[in-house]
DNA sequence: ATTTTTACCGACCACTTAGTCGGTAAAAAA
DNA sequence: TTTTTTACCGACTAAGTGGTCGGTAAAAAT
């Protein structure tokens, strides 16, 4: 338990170079032997600890993505009060994070289960729980933000989350190409709007 | 101009079976070799007519790319009336045709803009320029709607186009994961409910 | 003190990649 | 009829690709 620190450190250093590369390159056009050079490392010792690419890409989606994601946009909303502020306050900083990455190449999420829809389902599977994840954490904070009166009875929590999750996809594409700081000041500004039809009306 | 017959028809076959693959598996994903064999066409075709693989892909661009995404979500809203109910229909339908396409791998659009993000900007430009002119028609009807009373005046076009596309790129991601008809239903629903808060209210 | 395990090295393998090039049969131009 | 052009063939190259394997120095276990 106190031995495997040193196998624990060299994996976790070829985790996070692994990802930066898959993140930045894509998961197809990143190399093994790119990711151990930047490392200095050698054939012997990624097969040592990884059984295969495959294998390597999964550990990273487990260990560091579902993190990456969960910090972002899971935890500050998670048990939360009201809904809708809390839900733009994340995505309003989650997208300035973005926009102040000069090494932004999207959303990590929908990156990756874009390139591997349908091509690998071992790894979109690992993708897609992380997705429901988050989906359930939204649906639940939206539930209660019903019973405690700030949304609307009528309004159907997962249809929100849906409709969430995929503009935020989406405008994370779209801000890779510059640009970032219009895109998100009009998507926030529509987010409220959307809100804003879904907020409880105080006496009909 | 028609002797040039054969050359165009052997290079539209190859732009579109390359289109197919390119979509299916990915840009980095796809040998030349594998779209020459499911051709039964050699090396040599190939360099006859296209410079490299992205010139190659530049042309599928511009001559395939940019028709699809404007007959399925340009043309049909293009100088019509009432924007709201056009473009939900419009959207409804593009959803509709992916959800019973089987083999529907996303929205080829937002699938190439991921994968050439940053990583090719010759390619990604001209995605841009499609996502552009797409963008533009959008702020177009919303515009007249304006002025013919459909939209209410207060609204920033330009914002929710960005929306618009934004929420639709994101869902046609999810989609490709199966559960097409719940995701299509949630999300049009909520589209509804967004346009329910920009239409124009009348006598205030 | 000896044996075993850990963590890594790097040469090597079979295969794939984008791209080149000399050739050629059929069609078109002269 | 001869020459030139078109459209294509397929062997080849150089540079990767993921993955294997025999070796090894240092640390840990015995």
């Amino acid at each position: 338990m106190d031995k495997n620190l040193k196998r624990m450190a060299t994996m976790h250093r070829m985790q996070v170079t692994g990802l930066e590369l898959f993140y930045k390159n894509g998961y197809y056009n990143t190399s093994i032997d790119e990711i151990l050079k930047s490392l200095s490392l050698s054939k012997g010792a990624f097969y040592y600890h990884f059984q295969s690419k495959e294998d390597f890409f999964v550990s990273i989606v487990q260990n560091l993505i579902v993190r990456k994601v969960y910090s972002m946009l899971i935890e500050p909303i998670e048990g939360k009060e009201n809904p809708f502020p809390v839900i733009e306050k994340c995505f309003e900083n989650a997208l300035e994070t973005a926009e102040h990455n000069d090494m932004d190449y999207g959303f990590i999420l929908s990156n990756f289960i874009s390139e591997f829809n349908r091509r690998n389902t071992v790894i979109s599977n690992y993708l897609m729980d992380i997705y429901k994840i988050w989906e359930v954490n939204l649906i639940s904070i939206l539930q209660k933000g019903k019973s405690d009166g700030f949304v609307d009875r009528h309004v159907d929590s997962e249809g929100v989350a849906t409709y969430l999750i995929s503009s935020y996809m989406g405008v994370r594409t779209l801000m890779v190409q510059g640009n970032c700081r219009n895109l998100r000041y009009k998507y926030m500004q529509q987010l409220r709007h959307y809100f804003n039809s879904l907020t409880q009306k105080e006496a009909v």
